[in-house]
RNA sequence: GGCGAUGUAGCUCAGUCGGUUAGAGCACCGCAUUCAUAAUGCGGGUGUCGCUGGUUCAAGUCCAGCCAUCGCCA
């Protein structure tokens, strides 16, 4: 496996152009950049291709909101995307964007041979119009009362309380999010690709073992329920490409995204005379070709894109590979708690390769979620990195530097012992191949703790102040020198930077996975530095109080407006009297339960000085049970009580906020402090 | 609501085809050590394998139901 040499092209999904890259896009970006280092480390030729996603209709509306274009705010976003991947060390050979001419060429050709061999049909829909704005409202764009459950203020393609699935159409007292009107419907003609014509192709491909079994079986679910024609238009006005002999019909966003990838390797074509674009994309191409995505895009990756490739006459991919998402100390991020947290933030207050080692720690082949709990991360980095790893240069090069004028052995003395590092070389490399990163990890942490012990044994420490013993010292001190140049050149793909320094200490060049091979012994090494220092506890938090602080600034509303006014309008205008009905009472939370067989509501039992009360709050999506408990809210203690099928519920806590379940989006009001249980709220 | 994934030590996770006394790292405790960036070595306790039932000579593993968490429903 290791002799010949492979040609790959990977890629990664092509972050969207409307924001700021944040930790959670950075697992993929991590778990590919690693694989593909350690492909180049291995002698492989392998090629890793981005680009920014720039279409789509909230990038038009957030241009227009800062009244720039487009093309500009795509131009600022991606420069702030390249600098937060080169921080972290994602080393693409390309990056590029959607928005080009390479990536309008390729979407041209492909529609185009798609359309010239019937597998693009033509029908007239009707869809949501904004008579104000001029324009077809995409299905998040409108907000309404479900027809089902009769909730207020959902968006258009499904209720987030009963989760019915519909169209915007179906929506009762609908109104658009970006002006506030009432949409009206208007037919249009749309481009469909016919994705069941290629069902059988596809059910082939699925059986080649290109992508992971836990996907294979979501998309037999797919199948079972059939492939329907997907919608590939959008109308003007849409930042995008013009559809070829369609006047006024863009393509949608998700057509031209994945054709990135092309539109990428096509302009680097145009950089690098080496780069063949047939070779690459030719229906029988030989070279290999990987996308690393993340698991909520597989149906665009794993039927849409194939469809596509293989109706336009292009190759088809030898691996999708999917990853779970991330979540921060245990639950998904969440801006109040700080933890959604941008490249930025991350990278101004801790140092980058630690979060791809602990990243690279957690990750295997499969889709499970991978948690970045912090106090873990900082035992886990301080304990293998530096206590491990980086301590075993650092205690064995000080006697070389001092003592022994830099000079390392003429021999190795363990031979056998340096062998069984090599030996490993190869389990490890078969386990990042498999992109089990997690497993790898673990076995070089062993080399690492039988390279320490080794050091413990032999005691230099002591020696060394034994008259007759130097050479001794020095053999024991270089054999350590290279165990730790054999583990360094296996978190190579996770450590670039640590690696650099690790070379120029060894003054031998870059290290390969193939010139360790042979200890070095006979030779002079340079002064050593230290390579790694602990994570400060400190920097944790001040990263934690940043991303409170910016996140609010980095998330602007895509809205032409606030919409909480123009969703809900300031209600008629009522006496004193009308308000002083309502007896609003401090109430203290004290238990808070899950209620069996709800899914949005928690059981709130409520003290108001006294007397207690069993409500029922629909405030499941945001709240834990046990961060309520304790907690002083306000709530309704005069609403006659109402018989819900989980019991009585006797009042209701005052909440604001939209729902939903993307994050925290409903608040309990909180009194301020020195409020009792009972005081009336007037 | 339908479907799927997950649930194993305080934390993060392994656990193959059902097979002996359920494992690793971190944390923790004791001892040793002091070369090293408060690092290292040796030894050690730690479990209702989410719950309930079933299949089986044998279940963390297979089946059913339930609970919890997460996701998908194009």
């Amino acid at each position: 496996m290791a002799n010949a040499q492979r040609k790959i092209l990977v890629t990664s999904a092509l972050p969207y152009a409307n924001g700021p890259i944040h930790l959670g896009h950075l697992v993929e970006y991590i778990q590919t950049d690693i694989w593909v280092r350690f492909q180049k480390h291995r002698g492989h030729h392998c090629t890793y291709v981005c680009a920014d996603d720039a279409h789509g209709t909230p990038i038009m509306l957030r241009a227009q909101n800062e009244g720039i274009t487009p093309e500009e705010l795509v131009e600022r976003i991606g420069r702030e995307h390249r600098a937060d991947f080169d921080a972290f060390h994602i080393r693409f050979d390309n990056y590029h964007t959607t928005h080009s001419e390479e990536n309008r060429q390729c979407a041209e050709t492909i529609y185009t041979r798609l359309e010239k061999t019937g597998h693009i049909a033509r029908r007239t829909i009707v869809q949501a119009y904004d008579p104000k704005k001029q324009m077809f409202l995409p299905d998040r764009f409108i907000k309404g009362t479900c027809p089902r459950c009769g909730a207020d203020d959902q968006y258009g393609d499904n209720c987030e309380k009963c989760g019915a699935t519909y169209s915007p159409t179906d929506l009762k007292n609908p109104v658009s999010a970006l002006s506030g009107v009432t949409p009206i419907e208007k037919p249009s003609e749309h481009y469909f690709f016919k994705l069941g014509d290629f069902e059988g192709m596809l059910q082939f491909w699925l059986k080649g073992g290109h992508i992971q079994p836990e996907i294979a079986r979501k998309l037999d679910e797919w199948f079972e329920s059939g492939l329907q024609d997907w919608d590939i238009s959008r109308d003007a006005p849409y930042f995008g490409f013009g559809i070829p002999g369609a006047p006024g019909k863009f393509f949608y966003v998700w057509l031209d995204a994945p054709i990135g990838y092309m539109g990428s390797f096509l302009n680097l074509c145009g950089k690098r005379s080496e780069y063949k674009f047939e070779e690459y994309w030719d229906g029988r191409s030989k070279v290999e070709l990987y996308h690393f995505i993340g698991k909520d895009i597989a149906y665009f990756h794993t039927l849409f894109w194939p469809a596509m490739l293989h109706g336009a006459g292009y190759r088809l991919p030898n691996g999708v590979f999917c990853h779970g998402f991330l979540t921060v100390n245990g639950a998904k991020m969440s801006k109040s708690r700080g933890t959604f947290i941008m490249a930025e933030t991350y990278r101004k207050h801790l140092n980058p390769e630690q979060l791809r080692y602990y990243f690279a720690a957690k990750l295997g082949s499969g889709i499970d979620d991978i948690d970045l709990n912090l106090d873990d991360f900082q035992a886990r980095v301080n304990s293998d990195l530096v206590g491990k790893v980086v301590n075993i240069a650092s205690r064995c090069a000080r006697f070389i530097n001092k003592n022994f004028a830099n000079q390392l052995s003429r021999t190795c003395t363990e031979l056998d012992l340096y062998q069984s590092f090599v030996d490993a070389g190869a389990e490890i490399a078969e386990l990042y191949e498999k992109r089990e990163y997690a497993h790898a990890m673990r076995a070089i942490m062993a080399l690492a703790d039988r390279a320490n012990q080794y050091i413990d044994e032999n005691k230099p420490w002591v020696l060394i102040k034994d008259e007759g013993m130097e050479s001794a010292v020095q053999d024991i001190c270089t054999v350590g020198l290279n165990l730790f140049r054999v583990l360094i050149a296996y978190l190579k793909p996770v450590l670039p930077i640590t690696t650099a320094k690790v070379e120029s200490f060894f003054n031998f060049g870059e290290l390969t996975w193939h010139n360790i091979q042979r200890p070095l012994v006979d030779h002079e090494i340079s002064a050593f530095e230290p390579l790694m220092t602990r994570i400060d506890p400190k920097a944790v938090e001040a990263m934690l109080e940043e991303s409170k602080a910016t996140v609010a600034v980095a998330q602007p509303p895509v809205t032409a407006t606030n919409p909480h006014l123009e969703n809900f309008p300031i209600g008629e205008t009522i006496e004193f009297d009308d308000f002083a009905k309502v007896d609003l009472r401090i109430a203290r939370i004290v238990k808070a339960e899950h209620v069996q067989g709800a899914d949005k509501l928690l059981q709130l039992t409520l003290d108001l000085g006294g007397e207690t009360r069993n409500v029922f709050a629909g405030i499941k999506s945001a709240y834990s049970p046990e961060e309520l408990e304790g907690k002083l809210t306000v709530m309704v203690a005069n609403l006659a009580p109402r018989k819900m099928r989980f019991g009585m519920s006797e009042g209701m806590v005052l909440a604001a906020g939209p729902g939903g379940k993307d994050g925290k989006q409903i608040f309990i009001l909180n009194p301020d402090e020195g409020a009792e249980p009972g005081m009336k709220v007037k």
